[in-house]
DNA sequence: AAGTCATATTCGCTTAAGCGAATATAATCT
DNA sequence: AGATTATATTCGCTTAAGCGAATATGACTT
């Protein structure tokens, strides 16, 4: 963990798509279409924050046929986890996060894009 | 504390110099030619990023005489805590940060530069 | 092989933000 | 008032990074 990654990390957390997308993988991995469909922006921006997250060795990506799925990197450092624990506070401020919560909870009751892969 | 505000704060995280500001500022409050001294970067490099940090609500300065003294701000907010309590678990990554404070130190015991004004 | 679905990348453009060099402001001192 | 000291701002330039629109890749299906 050097410095430079340090401050990817932080430059990671400081765009408003990029948190949510982290605070929505805090409840476990999703696939990118679930993901646009919570996070409501067309798919190649669901795409570059997450090709911008996995560089920040934020998230980790896992294909399982035409699927990929994405979830939080194990924190490897007391740093990332710090950070990571941050997301909980934003949740109380921003009202973005809940309504994505909300949305993402009927998206995992209706089953979500991807027929019946075992998500998680 | 709106969503913009979070924004902010991490981006003002995201940069190495202002990261070694606010890393020094915990230990009390600064002078800019001290800070200019112990981060060794030039004084309108210093002042670009105080005036950053200020924005984004990280710091408050207070003028005494032709000096500013610049402190961390109150944290107003669970979020700004926890985003804070990322310094210390920087401090074992960033080697940067613990020669800062070694100079800092040093500075300290010197005296400053701003001639026995009650710096604390 | 052709088609379709899920995801990723590229392109052109715009804005944020970093830097060094120079200059401006603000307060104190003589 | 004029000089000096401490700090702040401006200017010109360069790079990072955001977006939408279009296109490419990769995997499964028929």
């Amino acid at each position: 963990m050097t410095s430079k990654a340090i401050n990817r990390m932080f430059r990671a957390f400081s765009d408003p798509i990029r948190l949510r997308i982290l605070h929505l993988l805090q409840e476990g991995e999703m696939c990118v279409g679930d993901l646009v469909e919570v996070l409501q922006v067309p798919q190649p921006t669901a795409s570059r924050h997450l090709r911008y997250l996995r560089q920040a060795d934020l998230v980790v990506s896992r294909r399982q046929g035409r699927w990929c799925f994405y979830s939080l990197a194990e924190a490897g450092s007391a740093f990332h986890q710090k950070l990571l624990s941050c997301l909980g506070s934003c949740f109380f401020e921003v009202p973005t996060l809940q309504e994505d919560a909300t949305r993402a909870k009927a998206l995992r009751q209706a089953g979500g894009c991807c027929p019946s892969v075992p998500c998680s």
